[in-house]
DNA sequence: AGACCGCAAGAAATCGGTTTCGTCAAGTTA
DNA sequence: TAACTTGACGAAACCGATTTCTTGCGGTCT
């Protein structure tokens, strides 16, 4: 690895010279062609670690996020990466697996790792996001809320719960269950509430509470939650379901118990990846994922670059594409 | 951000002392005491690019894929990080598209951050992976080789396309056909080949090549070249994909052609993700994409530790669940 | 012609740790 | 008791960039 002297020796000038031409300040053109040449020979590549000590800050940008094998949060990802990219930044991508140990870890580490700014989908509301914004590093919120008033971006989780659930009734079904997530997460909350804010409207009454049902937010909990619906006595003919993974799970549930959409509805918050279903027999809300991440990097890039306005939250809606009307029986 | 000296100073040590402290060296108990207090008291943590500048390398390891939003690829992330994390290291995800210029790029940072290793799914044979094996960093190779005689994590790709092969026809298909990526990139032509070598023997004949399509790896071209099969004089009854996204293709296909598996057989290489579908209709040759991580952070892991032992390749076989039976007709 | 200004470029300080080297004191051996 | 070993620990070098400080040269103004 050549350094900044071994160019220095081989062009017959200072280090503060070569330096002087890779960072553009003023040479006379003779040396510069010397310094240019001698760092070609040699390869050189400057060292980012000795720079980043000295000028103490990097072109890192930290994303961390709870799942890389959830599809939302890789289209997420790529979203900021884009952007990243384009301004010359690249992008670490942390697993934070929903535990605030672990997103507490990585943020250290974007503090002692010099990082230009902080991109996170908060595991809890109370994590130690502090550390990094007391040392004057930039970070924005994404999908989810802390409880710092810092630049974020969101979703509008209850028109999306809204648009899902509509889609649905002006399909023609009549009892539209939804399997949400655990209780206290605020995304889930707001979809869910968005749901039962059109059901009481145009549902069948009485069976409010026994049509929600809350699952984890994975697969498995998805498939779990929809066995029990299907289990009812009265069971409901349509389901909306607060994210992509558990609206798997459902379908899976479904085709198991030898049920296919659009015979029961399903409407699902977020979009379903890779589905080899027929596209239209289901009723997607798109989350702009890709777009959350745009939207996230260009702020975060702002504030990089010195922008200090008061703290901004973007609020992005979701498109609907929607499913087949119910069958006539 | 409290530096090592002003614990020094706290403390009525040198910094030298502190860092042995730190460190774990000789030092008095009675000062040690002291640093330690003093670093609690100022919430010290070390620097760690100052710390990487001085020691030349860091606990970060680079992971080169070519498609964050492939499920394989993440599920081989996770893998990676589950060993990276339990050994103290940080998991640094890059995503290449398969573009060897920006792997280049991606292998210089690595290079220039000091990083401690890099796992590689390479995009090309061609890469410039020298920049950093010559430098004496170590690298290991997953899923794919390289020209060099480097560590390497495989899996055994024509195996993998004879068992799917295979266990269409011990169901009953009879007219195999299958779906590859495009030519020149070894994982699909190995498995391919596997196909050529299961349908020689038991297949109808004559029609193998028209049988062989060729499309990008991913969902659109699995679709085209399914919907391309599905058009030709005498269809064939049953494909196999040579991987996972081109799997999702080839059931969006049939499934708008208003056919089920198993009424057309279908085998996977590779795991369908998040299927909504029966999940016994289909052939899946589950990829260790998972163990694939595991494997090669441990052994890029060793060679951090300063193992030299000649270069090692382990090649991993998949596991097959098979799919229903041909319904009689 | 002498004072002044501007600019190129080298010397040296700096970022914050780690590590070598040297010193000094306490303990050991002859 | 003198010579030697050992261990704790401070001073200073070091990693490789960037940046300030300083110097010296050439040109301009009066």
């Amino acid at each position: 690895m050549a350094t900044i002297y071994e160019v220095a020796a081989l062009a017959g000038v200072s280090p503060a010279t070569v330096s002087r031409v890779l960072n553009g300040a003023a040479v006379s053109p003779e040396k510069v062609r010397l310094v240019r040449e001698a760092a070609e020979q040699l390869q050189f590549t400057p060292n980012r670690t000795a720079r980043r000590l000295r000028n103490q800050s990097s072109e890192l940008i930290a994303l961390l996020i709870p799942d890389v094998e959830n599809p939302f949060f890789t289209a997420l990802a790529r979203g900021v990466e884009d952007k990243a990219q384009a301004a010359g930044f690249s992008v670490v991508l942390c697993n934070t697996d929903d535990d605030p140990a672990k997103e507490t870890r990585y943020l250290d580490i974007a503090n002692s790792e010099d990082m230009a700014g902080v991109i996170l989908a908060p595991a809890s509301e109370d994590g130690d996001i502090r550390h990094v914004t007391d040392r004057g590093r930039p970070v924005v919120a994404v999908d989810r809320n802390t409880g710092l008033t810092i630049d974020s971006v969101m979703v509008d989780n209850r028109a999306a719960g809204v648009a899902a659930t509509t889609a649905l009734f002006d399909a023609g079904y009549e009892r539209v269950a939804c399997i949400a997530g655990p209780l206290g997460l605020e995304w889930t909350e707001e979809r869910s509430l968005g749901w039962r804010q059109v059901v009481s409207k145009r549902g069948a009454g009485e069976t409010i509470d026994r049509y929600l049902q809350h699952a984890n937010y994975r697969v498995d909990g998805g498939r779990a939650a929809m066995a029990a619906l299907l289990a009812l006595d009265s069971p409901p003919d349509a389901v909306v379901t607060t994210n992509n993974l558990m609206g798997v799970g459902a379908l899976q549930a479904l085709s198991e118990a030898g049920i296919t959409p659009p015979d029961f509805g399903v409407a699902v918050v977020g979009d379903l990846p890779f589905s080899t279903l027929h596209p239209d027999a289901i009723t997607q809300v798109h989350l702009p994922a890709r777009h959350l991440g745009t939207t996230a990097a260009t702020m975060l890039l702002e504030r990089i670059a010195g922008d200090d306005q008061p703290a901004r939250t973007v609020v992005l809606r979701a498109d609907v594409t929607r499913g087949a009307a119910r069958p006539a029986r």
